[in-house]
DNA sequence: CTCTGGCACTCTTCGCACGCGAGTGCCAGA
DNA sequence: TCTGGCACTCGCGTGCGAAGAGTGCCAGAG
């Protein structure tokens, strides 16, 4: 229904807006693109796209700016994902080559991602309950005081205390951490529940109570949503938003502050590859002038956690979706090789 | 040198500016602290007053405002330390007992500072240096590679990959983690290297070399300074700073990035109770136009970090100290509780 | 010597009118 | 269907004048 000329003419004017953040006006476009058409025809499918609802403009006797649904269209047809140039890969690879630990990889990613994209940058920790268990180690802090330590294949220590009902002795507990790892290292998280199902049978009634309270805070641990952590960072590239900052940049700022909202945004993403939801495509309110660009990445075939970006919806998806989709690979090789 | 009512004058001005946010002229101080003299009266102390340098005026006939000297000579001499009242405190107490682990310790602490100073909120984890060894813990992830975990009596914990020189046996691998605990559990980090260091010398020579990686790993951890972490958040309060945007919060927000830069920045102050440092006393440029509010805190008597706040110049400082010293204050409590 | 009231002066801020320029919509003709 | 031309609409920057806030200074009173 829209002609090929249209679909150009949607795409230069997002082009255009993108790098000059000005409305964008007939004769510029023709000015700068040649479409081999005069402003006036230009002019005409600058109408016929309004109408559609792709673009708008903000005054009248303005130029137009394309609309979410502008973009949208522009995203899904009109352009591709650029990829890294191989310098780029190069300097990509070798940052995040340096790091020592988890903490580390996520803070070099979250770095990485917002320096290479000039937007802020949002990295989810490799979360648990995709992942498998490596080992699972029980420390006795008192005599009726255990401390579970549990660690991932990504490299993830979680810690919990574990009050016992009763007097936990030395050979129970060395019994307890070879029985429980026998069963569960290497296994996937959501199988450890049906594999330790049967576990405190194996145990002296006195020792029972106990062995139950350590299997359910494990299993606590492993399903523990609220627990998924992310680092944000390039917080001061909002203040590249727009010229009204105040209004805009606060309830983006609030929104990146929930960490609950931001699990959401990115859970949400079902997509195998790079997910770009624009403007009031996002749930949460304060993310309704912005774009998020997400991806999962992990350090196998499938994904275990998700990183993006987010930024105004006038930004430059092909560039931001490039550098988002390249971090994400080798953020993957990176944890698979530790 | 400077006459109390002066004095009263400064504070005064502090006073209303911090709450108007507008330059204060001597017809408003009058009226609304009965400073019982004239405004033309008080026009002769605030030019004394600027002639010391610790009020200006923006422009030519606009009121005036304090200077960083101003504010430090208020905060050091003219205003106490505003006590949080009962009420506050119960909700303090409350909201951070409902902590599960360290983490969510420091992020509830963060959040409430925030709240509570309506400015950004900083709090540095317990810190490694001053604190004890609760336990350390040796795992065996393959022949030749072993994880070390530190728990600290914070309840922090750090792991680290080694990779031994040669295999090292299970039996070797319980020996040692045996040995380890038995010298170092308990005593604090700045005493460990000399407790294990004749450990070697208890080994098969086969295992010497791995005995020896595994310590020198475990004092890297523990001296390992820039694993220094902090959380900060209230970044949304920045918007409240000043109606100048752009050029004052972008600094801001790249200084709050820096977490070098914060660190030194907390560390720096010395003080046992609260430390404010004004505008230009920070070293960092990006923090000029801020006062940094900070205070140690520890889970016994002892300070093992600091938390604080980052604001406008133009702030509440008396509430401000009190939310801090109270927030630390609470913070040891839960810590030394755990 | 200190405080007070009065007065002239300085600037900032706000409202308003005006002109410019960008950009549009429409129309007639190729 | 495309093009060139033309009238029209607005937003934006500029200049000016009035209003208001606040200061500094001075002479006089206590």
């Amino acid at each position: 229904m829209l002609s090929e000329r249209r679909l150009q003419v949607l795409r230069a004017i997002v082009q255009d807006y993108v790098g000059t953040e000005e409305p964008v006006g007939s004769k510029a476009l023709t000015e700068r693109h040649n479409l081999g058409v005069s402003p006036a025809t230009v002019r005409n499918d600058m109408a016929a796209l309004e109408d559609e609802g792709f673009i708008a403009q903000p005054h009248t006797s303005a130029g137009r700016i394309p609309t979410d649904k502008g973009y949208r269209l522009f995203v899904d047809k009109l352009a591709g994902v650029k990829p890294m140039t191989a310098p780029e890969r190069r300097a990509i690879q070798n940052f995040l080559e340096g790091a020592v630990d988890l903490d580390d990889v996520v803070a070099r990613t979250v770095r990485l991602l917002a320096q290479l994209t000039r937007q802020v940058a949002v990295v989810q920790y490799p979360s648990l309950t995709r992942s498998t268990v490596r080992h699972v180690e029980l420390l006795s802090l008192a005599p009726a005081r255990l401390m579970l330590v549990l660690i991932t294949d990504t490299g993830r220590v979680e810690q919990r205390m574990v009050d016992c009902p009763a007097p936990f002795g030395e050979s129970s507990l060395a019994d307890l951490r070879a029985r429980l790892n026998s069963r569960v290292a290497g296994r996937r998280f959501t199988d450890v529940p049906s594999l330790v199902e049967d576990l405190p049978e194996a145990f002296e009634s006195e020792d029972r109570g106990t062995v139950s309270t350590v299997l359910s805070t494990l299993l606590e641990t492993l399903v523990e949503e609220n627990e998924e952590r992310l680092m944000i960072g390039g917080t001061a590239n909002l203040t590249r938003f727009g010229h009204d900052f105040p209004l805009t940049i606060r309830p983006v700022l609030e929104a990146l502050e929930e960490q609950v909202v931001l699990l959401k945004l990115l859970g949400e993403a079902k997509d195998p590859g790079v997910t770009v939801r624009i403007g009031h495509e996002n749930a949460h309110e304060g993310l309704n002038s912005t774009s998020v660009v997400s991806v999962g990445y992990g350090s196998g075939g499938e994904a275990v956690a998700k990183l993006g970006v987010v930024g105004p919806t006038r930004m430059d998806y092909p560039g931001t979706m490039g550098a988002v989709r390249a971090v994400a690979r080798y953020v993957g090789q990176i944890l698979a090789e530790s």
